[in-house]
Formats: structure tokens, sequence, C-alpha cells
DNA sequence: GTTTTTTGACGTATATTTGCGTCAAAACAA
DNA sequence: TTGTTTTGACGCAAATATACGTCAAAAAAC
């Protein structure tokens, strides 16, 4: 009876918090900072960046991944990771709209 | 041995993946979005603007309480919920500040 | 060929989140 | 006083997320 109940709301705010919910880690937060730095494509061990074990950092790099965040470009035994740009600028706009529609100025709460 | 490592990264990696967590159900912008459009206070059961039960969307509410996005104040045997705009601006600017960082368009990705 | 390096897939244990039922307190009406 | 309405607190069960160990596949080095 604990069934999951998001597909039970309006699509565009399952999409939404969705993007957030990938958003919602410091690892996760961690890499897409990482590559953007780099400002190119990295190869090696992305696991020695953060605090956390390398099995648990492919868990999130998979995630972005399949959240289409980065892509990976297999380049002999390694493996060469970049930002998508696209839905980087997704992400954005999608997080943008929903911020901007927040209005919380004009009335008086008391 | 499966502990929360959250605690290791810095300090505004966490900050802002705590802010994306709390916006990363789709009741919870519901409600964010409800008491926006309302453009005011709102007094009642705000349960029925969506598919939950009474005491699911209690929940989230107290969440959003506690993360400061919204306030409560009693009124007799109702409460009033507002936005907290202070907060909602808060949060706004740590997301942009992260975003705006993201910088995913100056390299070719091959 | 064999070995090494690197990565993904899989399984597993613990932690956290989600969803809700039940109960109790507070304010009001009768 | 005795109900009635509204809400928060508490606790439970199921679902999901976190973190990691182990293993296997693929490419390169030997």
């Amino acid at each position: 009876m604990v069934q999951s109940k998001t597909e039970l709301f309006e699509e565009e705010l399952k999409t939404q918090a969705a993007w957030f919910k990938v958003l919602a880690h410091p690892a996760r937060l961690k890499i897409l900072q990482y590559l953007s730095e780099a400002n190119s494509c990295i190869t090696g061990d992305l696991s020695e960046e953060l605090p956390l074990g390398r099995t648990t950092v492919n868990q999130h790099i998979k995630e972005l991944k399949e959240a289409g965040l980065i892509q990976g470009h297999i380049e002999g035994v390694r493996t060469k990771y970049c930002l998508n740009p696209e839905k980087i600028a997704e992400v954005k706009a999608v997080i943008e709209e929903f911020l901007s529609a927040l209005n919380a100025g004009d009335y008086e709460c008391k």
C-alpha cells in the first residue's frame, strides 16, 4: 500500500521533481562541477576526486548518464566523460522555469 | 557500514544538494506552486489539491516548514500557510549560483 | 598467448523516504 | 459539559537510495 504515487501528478511537476532529484546528492553535484571546471573531457578515475569508493562513484556517474547530463566515450581501456551541453541547457531551463514561477513577494503574511 | 557520507563533502555542495533534495518531490513542488499561485496565505486542507492522503501531505508540509520555505500561522482551529519570501529568495540564489557555474558550452566532446 | 588496468554489471546491507493509519490536543459550537 | 473539526505527533510497512564488495569483460602491455 505504499506504492509510489508520483505518477499521479502532472507531467510537468514530475519532470521538474525528477531533475531536482538528479541534483539532490553532493557527489553528483561534485562530478558535474568537476567536469565543468575541467572544461574538457576527462579520462580516468573520478573517484579520486571525491570521498567515496570507486563503485559508488560509478553508480552516481551512471545516474547522471541515465539522466543524460553526461556522456561517456570509450577510448581504449579508458572512458572519457563529458558534460552533455544540450541536457545541461535543458535542466537549466526546466529549473529556471519553476523558480521564476515561484512568487512570494506580493502579499502580507501575518 | 553504509553510513551516510554526505558530511564528507564541502559545505557548499552539501547546502546545494540539500536544497535540491527539498524540491525533489512533486508533492512539495505542487504545494509551493499552489501557495504561490494563490498569492496569499491559505487556510484549510491542502490535501484536497493533491492526490495524496492528508497525513502524507502534512508530512510534506512539515518538510517544507523545516526547510523554512513555508510558514504556518495558527488561526484558531485552522492554520494559515504562507510562503516565506526570504527563504524562497535564498533557495533561488543558491540554485542559480550552482547552475550558472555549470558550463558545458566551450569544448568539443568527441 | 598471459597479465595488467580499467570499467561496468550484479548483488547485498543499511539508511532514508514515502505514504498512511491512528491517536491526542486545541479551538470552537452546542 | 459534550461533541465536532482541524491539525500535529507518532509509528509502521513498503519503496527507494546509498555505499560498497566482488566478479567479468575489454583493451592494452608484456
